[in-house]
DNA sequence: ATTAGCACTCCCTTTGTTTGAGTGCTAACA
DNA sequence: TGTTAGCACTCAAACAAAGGGAGTGCTAAT
């Protein structure tokens, strides 16, 4: 362990942590001295305390006030004092799965069980694949002068595109250009495929060579869009549930942050760029990637939906946030949703 | 007009809530009497004022304060009292054709531009289409046990469905499949076909009935997407500008409706059944369906995207909004969206 | 019918006061 | 030497009193 603090420092700092999660107001000696185990005088303690505060866990709001952890205090807590205790949330696991079974569902449904669960504010993302490839794709007519183009990628995202010709087009044509978008496409990765495959692709196709650089228009779409990444959130709201982060200031920033999505964007990359501990990570104030977030702590977990598909699912709160309850409510969620890939429950949608 | 109100009084009335749009403060006989062309001492005013009162058009929010427009005076202001000046408004057009294909993303930057341009939140609900019909079904093997059906309805909405299969197809089977799906069930509307069809088509589809009954699931599976309208928002953030809107109470509320989206669809639904004035409507406070926006005013227009397929875009803002400004935004955007439908621009996405 | 004037009301801000929780420091104690 | 009791001090929050100011209603004069 630490060897910074003594055995009493690191319970009374556990303690001050501890009371203030609950309160939210600034913890003093006495009270302290009141709920302590091994009686120590309010005195002690304040010594204790002043120690504390020379190294940098605790603070005072203002001069004669009790004590608040500060950023490096909940580090200290988070990593080392909270205790492990393991508790059963059944309840989550049912909710879940009802009747969710296309992907998109499921998460929204996540997001919205976690809000409720722990009265936070809530973001869960849609998984990103890095390497896809493209696994089939098929032109069919739909009218005299559309066409429909569907693309399916590995890991069975769907994606599909409605096409304008000017020309009309024989079912055998139609069937040749398959056969050779077929061959040519399948298995090769999204990246692969807008560089000199174009031309040659062209040249094969010959006269409709324009409806073969829509249907690559088309992939290049598939692309943009995945870069845009989904992100579900809920319970963005409940902010307001927490005096120190309902002024106007504050709750305007993370609500708006909310609503952008942007920068949970970059919350996201960021997480799934680290891989530690369980795939749980904590930031704490100003250790998130947003300057929006330096009053909460944001708490994410990374989940596996196979086929090397990975999202976050992130809960936003104030610094006095419930950190046991938190990690051990994301660790059921990743697992339900691990559980749901094993099923091999159905797959993604478009 | 009204007879109830003399020209005098028509035009104190006026006043009033114009000053009060402007500054947010209730407004008193002085500072009317200062400001108003025919000079009347603030006396007379006072006595006109009083009159008002009684009448319900304003009132005083403690004994002695100046005047606030009451809900009934707003509409008062809205029906008869606003000016009709007629405004250029380029900038929006050009901002809202920039590389905007699919309808979706229209939609997301109506919201966001009408947001940023007006500083009040705002909600563009997607095209429902009534009446729904399907124009064209495939079944496609993707991969040994696994078939992708794809699904285009009028107005060239696509879903798609994957759907496992126990039992391998033959590439003739599928045609015949697709053969029979299409000649059966196109031109249908989407209400007609959960009835008796199911029965008739799994008969003449013999051994495959389990892959007709899933895809039939599929185009449930539509219907039942369709319900849950999609909604999107802009600019939630823009109550924390108005003071009367950002103490905690009401802004939860707000923002909490534009995260729900529960209650903005019950707006859309309210504002679809009513066809009057263009298609612009106003809700002053208690006037609209959600008592969240009881401290609110909401305004809202209906636009066509052809083929019968009508959405509703929305601003919500304090009851001092500036009405002119955002009827003008909004028949423009009409416009707008109604230029984009005729220029026979890309289809909506799936 | 309009207006000037006056007394009155009520909110908001300022100012001062009190209260209480909390601290740091020193001195006494085991 | 570590712990505790006690005291003086600080500061925020709560409260009360006071003044200013914006605004009203009413009455009497024009």
């Amino acid at each position: 362990m630490n060897t910074e603090l003594s055995d009493r420092q690191h319970m009374i700092l556990r303690a001050i942590i501890q009371n203030y999660l609950e309160t939210g107001e600034p913890v003093g000696s006495r009270t302290l001295s009141k709920s302590m185990e091994p009686k120590l005088s309010s005195a002690t303690i304040r010594n204790e305390m002043a120690d504390l505060e020379d190294m940098g866990y605790i603070f005072q709001p203002h001069t004669s006030a009790g004590r608040i952890p500060s950023d490096k205090g909940y580090r200290f807590y988070v990593d080392t004092l909270m205790a492990d205790k393991e508790q059963e949330l059944d309840e989550l696991k049912n909710v879940m799965l009802e009747k969710t079974d296309k992907v998109e569902r499921v998460l929204k449904q996540a997001a919205k069980v976690l809000a409720a669960n722990t009265n936070y504010a809530t973001m869960v993302s849609a998984p990103v694949n890095k390497r896809n490839t493209l696994k089939f794709i098929q032109l069919s007519q739909v009218d005299v002068e559309q066409i429909v183009a569907v693309i399916v990628m590995s890991g069975n995202v769907i994606k599909n595109k409605i096409i304008d010709v000017d020309e009309e087009f024989s079912n055998e044509t139609l069937l040749k250009l398959n056969m050779l978008l077929n061959t040519t496409l399948n298995g090769m990765s999204i990246e692969a495929i807008n560089l000199g495959l174009i031309a040659r692709l062209k040249e094969q196709a010959g006269i409709h060579s324009k409806v073969i650089s829509d249907v690559l228009d088309a992939v290049a779409d598939i692309i943009q869009v995945e870069e845009d990444m989904e992100i579900y959130t809920s319970g963005a709201t409940n902010v307001f549930k927490y005096p120190e982060l309902s002024d106007n200031q504050s709750a305007q920033e993370i609500i708006h942050a909310f609503e952008e999505k942007q920068q949970l964007a970059e919350l996201v990359s960021d997480t799934l760029s680290n891989e530690e501990s369980h795939g749980i990570q904590v930031y704490i104030g100003d250790e998130a990637p947003m300057k929006s977030m330096r009053d909460c702590s944001v708490v994410t977990a990374t989940y596996e939906l196979g086929e090397g598909m990975r999202g976050t699912i992130g809960i936003i709160g104030p610094k006095r946030m419930d950190y046991e309850h938190v990690m051990r409510t994301l660790k059921t969620l990743q697992n339900e949703l691990d559980e749901i890939n094993r099923k091999g429950n159905s797959p993604p949608p478009s």
